[in-house]
DNA sequence: CGGGCGATTGACGGTCATCAAGCTGTGTGG
DNA sequence: CCACACAGCTTGATGACCGTCAATCGCCCG
């Protein structure tokens, strides 16, 4: 078995061996909690572009992903999209307080996602102090990411959009596993357009760019950083 | 005294006469608790473009805005700037999960807060449950919210921008007060340009576009919707 | 070898930023 | 009461950045 390049370690069937346990909502449960979280939730697989949930869905299960990337966005009637964030494991996606997600989620690349039923879910989180603090963490900490991307898509030009990308994606991957030079973007040029509110030809021009000026070289599956103080530099601005 | 455009009604000075208790975190909070909780916050008073706290603040109070309009925004080194959110008599300002608040915050006009020093909070929302869900619930739709504002940031264009501010701040209004075609805008144009990220001038042109139009008519402290259909329209696009 | 998809590159144009006046309303002081 | 100043807003002229449209490239896979 090939392991993904985004995986965190093995991960074995239940909630015991979870590889992504510290990261995720799971991390506030204590052994007897989360056996019967467990019963709560099930191990899900998607293949690469598959959908995990869409902006209307009206059923409102919770997902804690394990392993690869999911892509959250929001499509307009004439089919304009803004990526609003890319999931790592670890992160939970489908909190609402609306009837309705109001996010799309597709799997970039293979996916395991934990399912959690929603009502289930409600009654077990409803007297359980540690874990509600523990949401409360992860959506404010979600919450701040959306208010700094705000500033990227108001602010900023394509270029400083490209760096800042970098270093953020660089930044977060080394939450999960060693930082190198090497920055893997399984996410396609579309993808990168659409979260930085950019064109796809704009995006390449860009990557080109900063590949001619000696600050990256571009290479399959991603960027290598030639020179990361420069892409800081940009980036910080 | 003048009552505010923004009160909700008139304010006491405690909590029992508070007119936005419904809308605030405190709506969670039954009359014993209220009473404990009395004890850690404090009724302010900011004046118009005061600064109720900056980004770069290492003390962490919360404040629930109970009357008036504050700016919430992030600064860039070179001065760009970026408003994330306007806040309304009921909303939670201050939450984060780092040692910073990240945002600043400006009054926009007069503007009461109720202070909430941050340890005492800690200490006693740690073990209220129906706190805890009520600050999951505020910050949820403040997630909701951005997300929302980044497809606008992202994909939209000037006129959109317009017109979908329009609408949405007239939406939240109408949470507090009765609506009406008029629509006040106690920001200034700079305040809105650099919420929808645009340039003063594109939003000066921009509303009197839409005066010329006959969509709105532009009245001194806000505008005036003599089409409402046409901008709903221009906003759902 | 050829089909197909994603990425790159080029030419061109539009939207919106920039720079610069001019306008409007409000407060101040003679 | 009017002149003046000042700040916020509007309007105009110009151009840059990035979007659009189109062609080409590179790579994978049949």
């Amino acid at each position: 078995m090939k392991t993904s390049l985004f995986a965190v370690g093995s991960n074995g069937q239940t909630c015991a061996d979870c590889a992504v346990r510290e990261f995720s909502v799971c991390s506030s449960l204590d052994e007897a909690e989360m056996h019967d979280f467990e019963q709560l939730s099930r191990r899900v697989h998607f293949s690469a572009c598959e959908r995990v949930f869409a902006q209307e869905d009206m059923s409102l299960p919770l997902f804690s992903l394990v392993d690869g990337v999911i892509r959250l966005y929001k499509l307009l009637p004439d089919g304009r999209r803004q990526i609003v964030g890319f999931a790592l494991p670890g992160d939970l996606l489908g909190m609402t307080t609306a009837d309705r997600h109001g996010v799309s989620a597709d799997a970039i690349g293979p996916v395991t996602v934990c399912r959690i039923a929603q009502v289930p879910f409600a009654r077990f989180s409803a007297d359980n102090l540690n874990l509600l603090r523990r949401i409360n963490e992860l959506v404010t900490r979600e919450l701040n990411r959306a208010r700094d991307h705000m500033v990227l898509l108001g602010r900023r030009s394509a270029e400083e959009k490209i760096a800042i990308f970098l270093v953020d994606w660089r930044a977060r991957l080394a939450e999960l596993r060693e930082t190198t030079d090497i920055v893997p973007l399984p996410m396609s040029r579309q993808d990168i357009a659409d979260y930085l509110g950019l064109t796809i030809e704009t995006v390449s021009r860009t990557f080109t760019k900063l590949e001619r000026d000696g600050v990256i070289d571009i290479i399959p599956g991603g960027v290598c950083l030639r020179n990361p103080a420069r892409v800081e530099a940009l980036a910080a601005a």
